[in-house]
DNA sequence: ACCGGGATGTTCT
DNA sequence: GAACATCCCGGTG
């Protein structure tokens, strides 16, 4: 067949590069697990040994393995007793690169979607943060390490031919204490399903006060 | 709308 | 023992 409606999956070459260049490159591809599928709307940068927010900051562990394999791996991490959370693989092998999938616009599955996120009242909250969509599309654990360029275990991401924003916006990564500063986080801007306008604000005398704009 | 706190357990010091 | 790339609920305005 064609590539069709669904589009294409992105080659081992995309993801084989800086995720600061990646990462808005992500926006408004779709993420295709199973019969589920969402457009990626908000991502975040983590840059390995130079990067301090980074789990791969101090070097390879069992945890972050994955991070340190080939571009275009999904490496899918626990955290806070109850959430995962996925990341694209990025750069050379060995590096330690990633990106965050941090929000998803609903586009299929939201049936299964809404059962696997009880919690969530308006579908505009099934994929709204990087643990969201994890439970929307029940990754964990047994997802770690899927190739996304060769759909492994069902999980790909495609390009269905929507460009990513010309000027998406930007601002530090969320919820992080060490790399706190750094703009390394990239979202469409007005997009309804972003998990949040801006950081929590971090208040310092006299910063200037934040402008986000979002209908 | 905007806070503040609790849940929950793996990973690393 | 502390930290954690989070989320949800219940308070208050």
């Amino acid at each position: 067949m064609t590539a069709g409606r669904r589009g294409r999956r992105l080659p081992r070459r995309f993801y084989r590069r800086d995720p600061r260049v990646v990462a808005p490159e992500l926006l408004n591809k779709v993420l295709v697990a199973g019969r589920r599928a969402g457009r990626i709307v908000e991502v975040e940068a983590y840059c390995g040994a130079e990067d301090p927010g980074s789990h791969a900051f101090r070097g390879p562990t069992a945890r972050n393995a994955t991070m340190f394999g080939p571009a275009g791996g999904l490496y899918v991490y626990f955290t806070y007793g109850m959430h995962w959370c996925a990341n694209a693989v990025c750069g050379d092998e060995g590096v330690g690169v990633a990106v965050l999938l941090r929000a998803l616009a609903p586009l299929r599955g939201l049936e299964e979607m809404r059962a696997a996120r009880l919690a969530a009242r308006r579908d505009r909250d099934l994929c709204s943060g990087p643990a969201k969509l994890c439970q929307a599309f029940g990754l964990d654990r047994s997802f770690d390490g899927a190739d996304l360029v060769t759909a492994d275990r069902g999980i790909t991401v495609v390009d269905d031919g929507v460009d990513p924003p010309p000027a998406p916006a930007t601002s530090v990564r969320i919820g992080l204490s060490a790399g706190a500063d750094l703009p390394w986080r990239w979202y469409v801007p007005g997009d309804p399903h972003v998990s949040r306008l801006a950081p929590p604000p971090l208040r310092s005398p006299g910063a200037a006060s934040p402008s986000g704009f979002q209908g």
